[in-house]
DNA sequence: TGACGTACTTACCTGTGGGTGGGTACCCCA
DNA sequence: TGGGGTACCCACCCACAGGTAAGTACGTCA
């Protein structure tokens, strides 16, 4: 597999999430599909401003593998597929709040821009 | 620098504590830390088995910028330097406590190994 | 007298994370 | 009739994260 060779040995939890989070757009996949429930391939890319098919798709599969989203395709043409957080998806993002919470504090310390992300 | 141009634009605070914590031994750093409350820089060595010198000086260098940790140096022969966590890190440290803990359950779930950390 | 420890610095090298861009099979709409 | 949308796959490429190894100035211990 040309991907990732993770689950290695750990040295704590953390590591272990890590792990798994890390990935230049899979915290942003992770709040998208836990704001939106479900999302199509489509709406993920749109949603993810700068994001490359290849990285939204390798990540998505990663993904998949770790347990944390869900991939439901429908025999349709053309193609639709339908990406969903597991319950292991959102207790992780459950998880990443207070991350996040300490996140939005430091970016208000030291007054670093954001990204405009509007629907 | 040969570092990092980091503290860009984010997209939200996953991101932003994303960018702070990503590196292989940094919340390594940051757990050891604040389990010993201070450690001397041969300490962090011996207490990450595998790190390499270059990078646990990079990553100290990367977040003593970042705020997080304090560099304290004794003027002596031989050098002395006591790394500690600012409060910042503290209070970092404090909000991936969810997230370990998320990861410990996962390191259970899929049954991985787990590196011995004995001091 | 020389091996070892302290806290680094510097140079060099490699693996891979991620980007670019093209192709595919099919359908809808103008 | 052809341009655009769907959800991908594939080949190629590059920057950089991270590893290896050597050197440094000084002190202690055997």
């Amino acid at each position: 597999m040309a991907t990732s060779a993770r689950r290695g040995p750990y040295f704590c939890g953390i590591d272990a999430a890590m792990d798994v989070v890390s990935g230049k757009w899979k915290s942003l996949i992770l709040w998208e599909l836990n704001n939106y429930g479900t999302r199509r391939f489509a709406e993920l890319r749109r949603g993810l401003p700068g994001v490359s098919e290849k990285m939204l798709i390798q990540h998505l599969r990663e993904m998949e593998e770790d347990g944390l989203v869900h991939r439901e395709v429908y025999r349709e043409v053309p193609p639709k597929v339908e990406y969903s957080l597991t319950e292991d998806g959102v207790s992780l993002n459950a998880a990443l709040s207070s991350l996040g919470r300490w996140g939005t504090e430091r970016i208000k310390r030291i007054g670093a821009e954001k990204v405009d992300l509007s629907p």
